[in-house]
RNA sequence: GCUCGCAUAGCUCAGGAGGUAGAGCACUUCAUUGGUAAUGAAGAGGUCUCCGGUUCAACUCCGGAUGUGAGCACCA
C-alpha cells in the first residue's frame, strides 16, 4: 500500500506501484488525456514513471510552466525527427528549451531555407498525426556510442563521451527516431496542438567560435492555436517598438555608412539626450559627485600602464599623429586617476566621488552592433569613487539609493540585482576579495530586495553588481553596474596619505546607473513605444490654430509656455485641424493645444491628450499648472504616461 | 569576427527574358481658411550602395568590398 499526496493536499492510496499516467487516470479521464509529465517529490518525470513508495505527486499539463517546458522540449525532438526524415544526411546535436520556445542545432551540408522550414513543419504535422508513443530507454555507454556512431551521428557521440561515466544515459525513442536526452518528454507525438518554426541561423558547435558552425532552427510551441497567435502578436508588437524604426519615424537620430556604430543625433533625439544628461548631473550633484572631463585622445603609453593595451588593444581605435601613437579612450577611469593623482590626497579627502560624461570609443565586432543598444561611440553616466576598503559598503549602499531613485524616475520599478564574485584568474589576495564580496553582499541585503549570486563571473580586478531593468515587454536590460577595483589605482600609481602617515592605494568603485546614454535611450524608446513621459518628451506640447486668424495668439501661447521652461512648438500651417492632430499624434506629442476663435477670444486653449482624450477648454494658466505637475512627477509609475504605456 | 539574408526616390516598398525604372506617403507650387487621426489638383525627385567580371548591352547574372538584418561568438 502506498500513499500519494496530490497538490491540493488530498491523499490517494494505491495497493501497488503505480505510474504517473495511472494516477492521472484514477483522478479523471480528462486529466489522463492532458497529462504531459509528472512531478514526483518535486522531480519532473515521464508519465510512464512508476511511483513505488509514498510520494507527493503532481500531474503536469500544458497549463503549468513545467508542462509548457516539457512540451517545447519534446517539440524540439519532433522537429529533429522531421529533419531526419527529410534530410537523412543531417546530424542532430542539441535541442534545448528557451524563453517561449526551443531550438535544435543540426550539422548539414547546406543551410536550411525558408522553404525547408515549411517542409519540416509539414512533416512535423504528419508525425503528430501518427501519434507515435515516446519511450524512455537506458543504454550502456558503449552500446550508446556504437548505436549513434552507426547512425552517423558524430556530434551525439561526442556528447555521450563527454558525459561523466557515473551518470546514467537515458534515451527517448519515438518511431524511428531516437535521441539522447535527460527528459522528461510528452507520452506521445499526438500531444502537440500549436507550434511554428520561426527562423534559422548559424550557431557554433558547443558555443565555441573556433569550432564549426551548425544550422540552428528556432521554433515555438503552445498549448493551443490561440496562445500561439497571441505569442506571434507579441513579437509583432515588439517589432513596432523597435527603437531603430521609431528613431526614424520620430526623427530622433540616424546612422550612416561612413560612421558605423556611431549616432547622428537629430534635434529631437538630442533634446532627450540632454534632458537625461542634465537630470543625471543634478542627481549626482546631490549625491556629492564632482564632475570632471578628461581627454578623449591619450598617448598609448597610458593604456599600457593601465593594462588596457594588454587586454583590449584589438578593441581600441588608435591614431598616429605627430610621430606619436594615441588611442581614443575606451573607458574614463585612467583619465580620472590622473585627476586624482594631482596634488597629495589625504584620507580626509576620501571618499572622493568623481563623475564624467566622457565620450568613449570601442571597436565592437561588426556583428555585435545593434542600433543604439550596442554602438562604437557612447557616453555613460560614469562615476568613479576613490575610497578606503572600509568605505566600500557604505559607498555601495549610497550608490544604490541613487540608482533606485533614478530608475523610479524613469518608470522602472522591476530591477534584477546580480552579484558576480571572484573568477579563477584574478588579482589581489583572498582576504581582500572576502572583504569586498562581503561588503557588496551586505549592501545588497540592506536594500531588502532579492538578488542573485553569479559565482566566478566577477572581473579579474574585483567583484561587481549588475543591475538589469525589466521593460514592459518583460525583457531584461542590463544598465547599471557597480564594480570594485583593487587594481587600477595601484597600477597607475594613485595613493593617499593615511592617518598613520603611510601611503596607501585607494580602492576604486566604477559605477553607472544608466550605463550608456545611447543604450538607455534605446531602452526607453522601446519601453514607452516612443511615447515618452512628458518630462522626457522632446516636444511636450504643440499649439495649433484652426485658421490663420489665430496665428498670433498661438505664437503668444507658445512663447509664454517656453518662458516657463516647457518645450513647445506651434503648428501654423494652412492645413485642416484634423491633419495637424493626426500628424502630431503620430509623433507622439503628449499634449495638443487647439486654438480657434473661441479660445483666442477667451484667452484659453482646448486641450487634447496624447491618447486621444479631449479635456476641453481650459485657461492658459490652468494648463501650465497641469503640465508643470506632470513634468515634476517624472516617469514614476502611477504617473500617466507610464501607466498607459505598460497597459498596452 | 562567423553563418545565412538584404541593399531600387527623403520614407515604406513594387518591378523586370539582361534593352538605364514605378506606387503610396513626404517634398514644391496652386486653389482652399476648415473645430479634434489624412482637402483637392499639378509638379519636381533615381549613376537602382560601391568596385571589378561576363555580355553588343548589367539595376537585373557572377565575384569582391561596404553597410545592414536575424542568430552565434564577443561585451573592460
Amino acid at each position: 500500500m502506498l500513499t500519494v499526496t496530490l497538490p491540493d493536499g488530498s491523499n490517494r492510496e494505491y495497493p501497488q506501484p503505480v505510474s504517473v499516467a495511472e494516477i492521472a487516470a484514477s483522478i479523471g479521464p480528462g486529466l489522463a488525456k492532458a497529462a504531459l509529465a509528472g512531478r514526483v517529490n518535486d522531480v519532473l518525470v515521464d508519465t510512464s514513471h512508476v511511483v513505488d513508495g509514498d510520494a507527493r505527486v503532481a500531474i503536469v499539463t500544458d497549463r503549468d510552466s513545467y508542462g509548457l517546458e516539457v512540451l517545447r522540449h519534446s517539440c524540439a525532438h519532433l522537429m529533429a525527427q522531421a529533419v531526419r526524415r527529410l534530410f537523412p544526411e543531417a546530424q542532430v546535436t542539441i535541442g534545448p528549451v528557451i524563453d517561449d520556445g526551443f531550438y535544435y542545432d543540426f550539422a548539414y551540408s547546406r543551410p536550411f531555407t525558408p522553404e525547408d522550414l515549411a517542409a519540416i513543419e509539414q512533416t512535423m504535422t504528419e508525425i503528430v498525426k501518427e501519434d507515435l508513443g515516446v519511450e524512455r530507454k537506458l543504454l550502456e555507454r558503449d552500446e550508446a556510442v556504437a548505436l549513434f556512431r552507426d547512425m552517423g551521428e558524430h556530434y551525439k557521440v561526442e556528447i555521450i563521451e563527454s558525459i561523466p561515466s557515473d551518470e546514467p544515459l537515458s534515451f527517448y525513442q519515438q518511431g524511428e527516431f531516437i535521441d539522447l536526452c535527460r527528459g522528461p518528454h510528452v507520452p506521445s507525438t499526438g500531444k502537440f496542438k500549436a507550434f511554428k518554426l520561426t527562423s534559422v541561423a548559424g550557431a557554433y558547435w558547443r558555443g565555441d567560435s573556433s569550432r564549426e558552425m551548425l544550422q540552428r532552427i528556432y521554433g515555438t510551441a503552445w498549448p493551443n492555436a490561440k496562445e500561439l497567435r497571441l505569442h506571434l502578436q507579441r513579437i509583432e508588437e515588439a517589432e513596432k517598438r523597435d527603437h531603430r524604426k521609431l528613431g526614424r519615424q520620430l526623427d530622433l537620430f540616424h546612422f550612416q555608412e561612413e560612421a558605423p556604430g556611431m549616432v547622428f543625433w537629430h534635434p529631437k533625439g538630442w533634446t532627450i539626450y540632454q534632458v537625461i544628461r542634465s537630470y543625471m548631473k543634478k542627481v549626482q550633484d546631490e549625491h556629492g559627485y564632482l564632475e570632471i572631463n578628461t581627454p578623449q585622445l591619450i598617448d598609448f603609453s597610458l593604456w599600457e600602464k593601465s593594462g588596457h593595451a594588454a587586454k583590449f588593444s584589438e578593441e581600441m581605435f588608435t591614431v598616429e599623429s605627430d610621430n606619436r601613437h594615441y588611442a581614443l579612450k575606451p573607458m574614463n577611469c585612467p583619465g580620472k586617476v590622473q585627476v586624482f593623482k594631482q596634488g597629495v590626497k589625504s584620507y580626509r579627502d576620501l571618499p572622493m566621488r568623481l563623475a564624467e560624461f566622457g565620450s568613449c570609443h570601442r571597436y565592437e565586432p561588426s556583428g555585435s552592433m545593434h542600433g543604439l543598444m550596442r554602438v562604437r561611440n557612447f557616453v555613460q553616466d560614469d562615476g568613479h569613487i576613490f575610497c578606503t576598503q572600509e568605505q566600500i559598503q557604505s559607498e555601495v549602499a549610497e550608490f544604490m539609493e541613487l540608482l533606485f531613485r533614478v530608475y523610479r524616475d524613469f518608470g522602472f520599478d522591476d530591477v534584477l540585482l546580480r552579484l558576480s564574485t571572484r573568477p579563477e584568474k584574478r588579482v589581489g589576495s583572498d582576504e581582500l576579495w572576502d572583504r569586498a564580496e562581503d561588503a557588496l553582499r551586505q549592501a545588497l541585503d540592506a536594500t531588502g530586495r532579492e538578488w542573485e549570486l553569479v559565482p566566478g563571473e566577477g572581473a579579474f580586478y574585483g567583484p561587481k553588481i549588475e543591475y538589469s531593468l525589466r521593460d514592459c515587454m518583460g525583457r531584461l536590460q542590463q544598465c547599471g553596474t557597480m564594480q570594485v577595483d583593487f587594481f587600477m589605482a595601484e597600477r597607475l600609481g594613485a595613493h593617499y596619505v593615511d592617518e598613520d602617515n603611510s601611503r596607501k592605494h585607494p580602492v576604486m568603485l566604477h559605477r553607472a546607473a544608466l550605463g550608456s546614454f545611447e543604450r538607455f535611450i534605446g531602452v526607453l524608446i522601446e519601453h514607452y513605444a516612443g511615447a515618452l513621459p512628458v518630462w522626457l518628451a522632446p516636444v511636450q506640447a504643440v499649439v495649433m490654430n484652426i485658421t490663420d486668424k489665430q496665428a498670433e495668439y498661438c505664437q503668444k501661447v507658445e512663447e509664454s509656455l517656453k518662458s516657463k521652461g516647457f518645450r513647445v512648438a506651434s503648428d501654423l500651417r494652412n492645413e485642416k485641424i484634423g491633419l495637424k492632430i493626426r500628424e502630431h499624434t503620430m509623433q507622439k506629442t503628449p499634449w495638443l493645444l487647439v486654438v480657434g476663435d473661441r479660445e483666442a477670444d477667451s484667452g484659453s486653449v482646448s486641450v487634447r491628450k496624447r491618447g486621444g482624450e479631449d479635456l476641453g477648454k481650459m485657461t492658459f494658466d490652468a494648463f501650465c499648472d497641469h503640465l508643470g505637475e506632470e513634468v515634476a512627477q517624472f516617469g514614476r509609475s502611477g504617473s500617466d504616461g507610464a501607466l498607459r504605456q505598460t497597459a498596452t
